[in-house]
DNA sequence: CATTACGTTTACGTAAGCGTCAACTCAGGC
DNA sequence: GCCTGAGTTGACGCTTACGTAAACGTAATG
């Protein structure tokens, strides 16, 4: 038994705190595609896991195409060498706009750590008159 | 001399790799209002750190009206206590957000490396036959 | 059997983020 | 005086990511 435990549509809405509405529109732009059972959608494991990184990458700013993209091009076992090594270009270039993320939540933080300093100044002056 | 240099909204579009329209837009949308001379548009140093800043939050994923009330809060010092301990707030939520940015990147991150690995060994099976 | 809960598709509506004319102004060069 | 280049304000169009309502099916429950 390889743990096949299912889903209803609600049980992922609830647990990713979605609208059934929205997993049904993922499944239309083709980044879920669930089993059906006398027309009702039945999820696996693996749509848990595929909800899971879509949910990552709008996180990320990506779009639902750029999410789907990417899916596809993990999940197809590239065969030749010439795809082995442009699955392998992609993927570095999503590492570069990853990077350069980090540096720009870095800068960010930073600026709000500022920010925080000034007000937490501001405070203690206001509250502690002489 | 504090240094006052100025800009065109043409500048400012080369510099960012932006078009004018997307300028004028984030005007429209009340992100930047800068001085005109007989209806020309000058952007000073300040205009150009705050569209520096536009792209940074656009860059993570952040809408412009989210951006818009971000550089509000930060632009307004505020007066009273209570105001003062409300952007603290914000601004500690925000930390959050980033936080858990930070996260889903090191993940991704570490998603992709897995996969460059696989990759390499696919690569390397194929290109050196025994 | 009627209700309730949960699911289905179809279709229209909406907000965000610009692209793309159109129609006009204004300063500088020849 | 005319052209050109850069700027200006509308106004319409398009895509993305869903919300929302309509109209209906199915299964369990009292």
């Amino acid at each position: 038994m390889t743990s096949t435990k299912t889903y209803t549509i609600s049980d992922l809405a609830k647990y990713f705190d979605l609208t059934t509405r929205t997993i049904r529109f993922y499944e239309s732009e083709g980044l879920l595609s669930p089993k059906r059972e006398n027309n009702r959608r039945i999820y696996n494991e693996k749509d848990h896991v595929r909800l899971k990184l879509i949910l990552r990458g709008k996180r990320l700013g990506f779009t639902l195409s750029e999410i789907k993209t990417t899916m596809e091009l993990y999940d197809n076992q590239p065969d030749g060498i010439a795809q082995l090594k442009y699955v392998l270009k992609v993927i570095e270039n999503h590492r570069k706009t990853l990077r350069q993320k980090q540096t720009d939540i870095k800068n960010t933080l930073a600026d709000m750590d500022d920010m925080t300093e000034k007000l937490m100044v501001a405070l203690n002056t206001l509250a502690e008159p002489t």
